[in-house]
DNA sequence: TATGAATGAGTATTCATTCAT
DNA sequence: GATGAATGAATACTCATTCAT
């Protein structure tokens, strides 16, 4: 007779760990990190949501109630994996962008080492990030906290190429790395399909595509316009 | 105390169509046709699973019964429906394609025109491209089918470039058309969040990233070498 | 963390048979009937919501599903029984009204009978109408029909009393009337326990009770002003 | 699959506090009040069982230990606020009783005030008694202690009318009494929705109702046999 | 062909009770 | 004595699918 709600509506993904209830210490700590995991295990295995409490409950040795202690709710309990994973993701481009700064003299050399790295990090979450967009569909919840976390990914990565700012051709150089930023983003994800039917050009494509991509941006920055 | 299955096992979505049972004439086929645009809408209103036959049958005024004599389940009836759509795409892409070129006597004029009309193609689909999306990512049965339309529309791309290979600079030609493509395509397609949590640039940001874009692909395929 | 809704909120108990979402005829009428039937034997048995819906599943032979299909969850199920039993009691004390009216020519004759008939009546009904009156405690969906059902039985015994107002001593008749049936009632229907610790004079106490109550009413009635 | 137990099958309600463990001193009788009175608070807000220990734990600032501490289960601590509470009643009608039978020379004079006094006493604890007549219901813990207090209100109720025995008219002049103070708690009880579905006349119906209870039954024990 | 009533497996959530600290 | 984190059984409700008519 009527819709379905879906999803709790409970705001939650709070800043840095997620929406669990309490930090912890020793047993409980212990505790609340295998229902994570276990959490993020069956996502991975199953899907966003195709997976039990029950289930959760099984396989990460934990009482339902002491889920329901520490994450009001199974929608609660996905928001905190998805949390952690943007963490780590956040966490991990950062180390990745400033160790491809430190290697790169000029822009020639960080435009192809960029787009390798960042695809590499991006390809080691891929999986995990492919469920957060497609929840991100219909959770703000998730929704709002991955576009912050997609902002972030972009000021740095425009930042980091404003560092070679003398090579970046013609007026609006913060534009074309915003844009340049936007386009490797973009043809990277679609390539590993976060989310979205790939044609997904597999193995030399794929690696062909990535040198045309760093070379046409190359080009893009420098052209003196 | 299991998983889910969740979408049948059966294979489905036929070339043309869809998954219907069996071609109809006169009520059958109104009624066929009633079936389809009401699980659409639907789809749209609420997602891609999250309605009911008993919605459909209401909506589109046919009998429960009738859905299952046409579409052996309602996977197939979710399926047939992005058939349609895939097919319609196709179609819209093609004149679209056609029409560029017709009205683009050099690579200059083509490039600019191209990114702006296969953005405007996209967003008029887009809602129903992101279900898609959403639901070859655990559907076979869709990605199957969703990957070769992605495969025409690259081929078709990339050959309507072909047709200003003499613009196109260096060797390897196929190449970078068939790469100027991809790139157009990724970056079109996350700005219009098709599949995936956007940073989405509103307005002007948009704009100018499209034309930014543009210029990047022009450049680099006249790019010699 | 908060309260408890504990009853639907959608209104039932419509005005004759109950909540039960359609008439039918056939298969449907008979599966309609054991399902009441189970869930009135299963509320006796266990008290009003003290019973699960797997349970009238079982007792009366009907899927779950069937269940909502007639009754909009277990809440109207249960105003539904009850719905029926009120509508019972309203027939029945009508017809011993009837009956008593008529076989007493005096108001001498009247009082002691309507006493001892309504007490039949009351005493026949009890057992459910304790649930009827517990549930409307908390239950507005209950407590209005009730209260309904509570003014038409009063407005009869009143009505029934005043065919001998030429008996009935002083100005107020209506007022004597309407305060006899009341205090008849409230006596017996705490000697019947609805809905009260009761100390409940066992046997003898109870039926001298009866006697003195008919005997009070009686004078009272008579007794000019 | 099966019944309920709901409440737990330990007898309670000991003779004058209540089913708590063991007296106490100090903190821990204050600890003891603290959660009875959290408990009578919530029982009132939400009904009778209606609440969660939590909730007791909570508003009356103690552990859910300290509860099983002194109460072996919720159902001996609800036990306990209802023993309390017939003893506040036992209490309170006892003074009241003296205090109209001191202002009271004659019967004329006694039962109209007795009416207007039981009725008061009545409304006050009504909300409480309430709760209790529904649980006892159906926990013999409660009902037991419940008719006794019943019992002592009718005998106390009966000995005051006695006191006017030269008033009395007639041979069965206890019989009298006790169909006389049955009458009136049967009467009052009912208007004040003691477990019951009420009409309940509202304002002055009910003012007058009062009025001619007490006229009835003045006329009743005066009449000479 | 067409219908739509019937089925019943599957799951998130609550909360009294226990017991290690 | 006191605490409150952990436990897990128990239950209403949905909806894809079937099949008697």
């Amino acid at each position: 007779m009527s819709s379905k709600p879906k999803t709790s509506d409970r705001p939650a993904l709070s800043s840095d760990t997620g929406a669990s209830r309490k930090p912890q210490q020793g047993r409980s700590l212990a505790s609340l990190e295998r229902m994570q995991q276990a959490a993020e295990k069956l996502m991975l295995e199953r899907g966003n949501e195709d997976f039990t409490l029950q289930d959760v409950s099984h396989a990460g040795n934990v009482s339902i109630g002491s889920i329901y202690l520490r994450f009001d709710g199974k929608d609660n309990l996905v928001r905190s994996v998805i949390a952690t994973v943007l963490n780590r993701l956040d966490r991990d481009e950062t180390a990745m962008i400033d160790e491809v700064v430190k290697a790169a003299p000029a822009l020639a050399d960080f435009v192809p080492r960029f787009v390798a790295s960042f695809a590499d990090v991006l390809r080691r979450h891929a999986p995990i990030l492919r469920l957060t967009m497609q929840r991100a569909e219909h959770d703000p919840a998730v929704s709002g906290p991955g576009k912050a976390s997609a902002h972030r990914s972009a000021a740095r990565g425009a930042a980091a190429m404003m560092r070679y700012r003398a090579e970046i051709g013609g007026r609006k150089k913060e534009l074309k790395a915003m844009s340049a930023y936007h386009i490797i983003f973009a043809t990277l994800a679609r390539e590993l399909s976060l989310g979205s039917t790939g044609e997904s050009a597999s193995g030399n494509d794929w690696k062909a595509l990535k040198r045309e991509l760093a070379t046409m941006c190359l080009a893009y920055l420098r052209h003196p316009d």
